[in-house]
DNA sequence: TGAAGTTCATAAGTATATCTTATCGGTTTG
DNA sequence: CAAACCGATAAGATATACTTATGAACTTCA
């Protein structure tokens, strides 16, 4: 490709007056040099254009068929230009947000972002905290929820909220624990009762953490790959699991079975971050949609909080 | 419009690879010349369009959408180059034939054409003498089929064949011409009878030239605009006409009633055109498209004169 | 018919982009 | 801590694009 969108503009110019004077003047040069432009393209493509007769100027067949394609061609390049300037990206904000927080604070998210112009136009997706780092990483995301700090650089950081760890259960299950329920602690658990769900889930992570188990040390084979089905499975007798505060009002509305317990002081908890690249330039909408986050998370720990003791 | 092909080029590649070094390999230029071109990207549209980390290139939100479109508006110059360098013109050939012609010549034309590789894209125009020389000026058709040679210098006109005229009406109003049939001149005919086509058709004028009359002084308000009502008319015994020979076949067999007589030597006739701009490069269609019109002609006419002695 | 006016092409000089080579400063890596 | 990598910068060379002035072909008008 060795023509330029100048030497197009100058054959539509000429091609829409006829004239290569009137069509210099369209441009802003003189008239020789519109005459170069098209002797340029002319032999950039092998073709002769026009007919130059002392009478008119003339395009020739392939001069026609360019013609159009060059106006289209220059349409959308003035069309990319004029959204540049006036700021208007067009492309859409990409977050991504890890599966054990996505459908909890999302869905009450979105009608607070859609009185925001920065977040009009949001594109989600739903991973695990190592794929969301990599995808952020690389550009993929501009933005992304996880549960914990990031470990190396070139990002930076936002706690949104602190998200508690409930133990639920079954209320048949809840109730076998006794006495262990007035001061309820991660550490004396049975790990044999554990449900958690996959690895790469740093839920599961966490849980285990706050247990101090090893992954290796539970009954841990199960796929489970969501906290819905996790919370079903729970629900029906199957074990025992940690539910994060911010899934309770949507996992007890979906199995009226699962029962809560709350855990003594100091609670074990997750805290949810809001990171970008470091080096990306955060205009004006990651602050904005920080706060809409944390606000999202507030209103819904405020009425998980009175619910459960 | 301030950015150039060659900018988005550049930033594309930058995508692509996400490295300046070997972006600036794949555009075949250095390095530091590749970063001067995304900077000056960067600069005409006011916006950053990578981050520029020491650990990768990332694009920013406006940059991704960037590359999106720079990479359509690319390949849609590239396969302009590439239809250019394949002289593929991608435009159809315009034909313009007047409408005392088209209807006879055209059906059989096409069939002959679809074998010549010149001719797979044609387009076809019907219209007057002057509005056919009109267009054929200003590049709206790269040639034309009229009934005379150009006054106007300008053109290039190839003659295709002779076109004679016969003097057609119903069978009754033909007998009343009573001894003039046996040595029938245009001269000899009664105006009042004559029936013509509407001003601005060549034939009209070819006709009125033949006789020896102006148009003034036959009774010629006949708006018929088409040979085929014409004929209808005259095959009802509305009165004369001029009809071209190439015309017989297809009127009689649409107005069975319709009988022609041939006038005696020197027969009155027209010469049929193929005209283009002298300017235009013809450069391989005219001749064979003038071949094709002739032999077509010639076919037509050959069946034609076998039926009227 | 000849002079003036068009119109596009050409020439020469200049201004502007653009490229290359060489180098710097920052970061990562062994 | 040295070596390697990466992108930015500087400076000089080259190429491109523009302007002014002029030429050649043609038309128009007196």
């Amino acid at each position: 490709m060795n023509f330029t969108l100048r030497q197009l503009s100058c054959f539509v110019a000429l091609i829409e007056t006829r004239h290569f004077g009137r069509a210099a003047e369209k441009v802003h040069i003189t008239q020789p040099a519109l005459s170069m432009q098209i002797r340029a393209l002319e032999t950039a493509l092998g073709q002769q254009l026009v007919e130059r007769g002392p009478r008119a100027v003339v395009p020739t067949r392939a001069g026609r068929a360019l013609a159009v394609r060059a106006a289209h061609i220059l349409a959308e390049a003035q069309e990319l230009a004029a959204d540049a300037r006036h700021r208007a990206p067009h492309a859409a904000l990409q977050l991504g947000v890890i599966p054990t927080v996505a459908p909890y604070l999302l869905p009450p998210l979105l009608p607070r972002l859609a009185a925001q112009a920065h977040a009009r136009d949001l594109r989600l997706r739903e991973a695990r905290t190592a794929t969301l780092l990599g995808e952020l990483a690389d550009g993929q995301l501009d933005a992304a929820v996880i549960a914990s700090a990031p470990t190396e650089g070139g990002f930076v950081a936002k706690p949104l909220f602190e998200d508690r760890f409930l133990l639920a259960g079954s209320a048949a299950r809840l109730a076998h624990l006794g006495q262990a329920r007035d001061a309820l602690r991660p550490r004396g658990l049975d790990p044999d009762e554990l449900l958690l769900l996959d690895e790469g889930h740093c839920l599961a992570d966490q849980a285990l953490e706050v247990c101090g188990l090893m992954r290796s040390s539970a009954r841990l084979d199960l796929g489970a790959a969501s906290l819905a089905t996790l919370c079903g499975l729970v629900a029906g007798g199957a074990g025992l699991t940690f539910l994060p505060e911010i899934a309770l009002a949507a996992e007890t509305a979906a199995a009226p079975g699962l029962t809560c317990l709350r855990f003594s002081a100091p609670e074990p908890s997750r805290t949810l971050y809001l990171l970008r690249r470091a080096a990306s330039a955060a205009d004006d909408w990651f602050d904005p949609l920080a706060a809409a986050l944390a606000a999202t998370g507030d209103v819904l720990l405020a009425t998980t909080r009175a619910r459960i003791a």
